[in-house]
DNA sequence: TTATTTGCTACTAATTTAGTAGCTATGCTT
DNA sequence: AAGCATAGCTACTAAATTAGTAGCAAATAA
């Protein structure tokens, strides 16, 4: 089982510097990523509801990504719970929070039919 | 051409509910979007410039990914400078400013090797 | 003991992204 | 005007990622 999961010092896929910053936009770049941050903000979810949470993804991508998220230290699974935002995760999505007020102000100012 | 960019009331890749915040959800996790806005952050650059900039990203996935956040408005093109960031990606971009520092304390926290 | 739930693994198909080449339009420069 | 350079791509194939479906093993519940 190859593991893939991001590395600190290790550039990302596509990024020769390996700084943190990079890391993070890479992680939070891959597919299923920044949702399941999102979706586990404010409750604990175990695998399956996660998957519905997230329209039904496929578990090998969810699965690869949760394991990616762990390794990372922004998510955890809990043996009662399931899955939940590490301190980490919480610190993180922070500044992720505001996003859904600002999307509602920014899709109403967009053209219609796009 | 296709057309595959998100629209605000149309579903975004995965998600049943096209709500803007699942859109931009989408559309930030399709790869480069978070690294162009990044490093869009406080210049304009040309096409190739942005493409250095990004690790060499491949010129078809960077076009594709720069149609759709122009789509978005959140990029725009100038004439004289090349890409720029709208002024809604400046706004948005002011959640994602912090991170960079985030991310080094961030980092340091990991465990090694991992 | 049997059934359920949970967290996956395995596999193939489809989609996305990488990588490379090169075309077109525009603007120099000579 | 002819040639060269730059910018913004398109086209194409290969590789990698993700989707979609089936189902298994361990733990828990009945």
């Amino acid at each position: 089982m190859p593991n893939d999961s991001l590395q600190i010092g290790k550039p990302a896929r596509g990024s020769r510097t390996g700084r943190p910053i990079m890391l993070l936009l890479d992680q939070l770049g891959r597919r299923w990523s920044l949702r399941i941050l999102w979706e586990l903000r404010d409750k604990a979810l175990n695998f399956r509801q996660l998957q519905q949470a997230c329209d039904g993804a496929s578990p090998s991508v969810l699965n690869t990504r949760l394991r990616e998220l762990r390794d990372l230290s922004l998510v955890q699974h809990t043996s009662g719970d399931g899955y939940e935002l590490s301190q980490h995760g919480r610190d993180l999505f922070q500044y992720f929070a505001p996003l859904s007020a600002w999307a509602e102000q920014w899709a109403r100012s967009l053209p219609p039919k796009e």
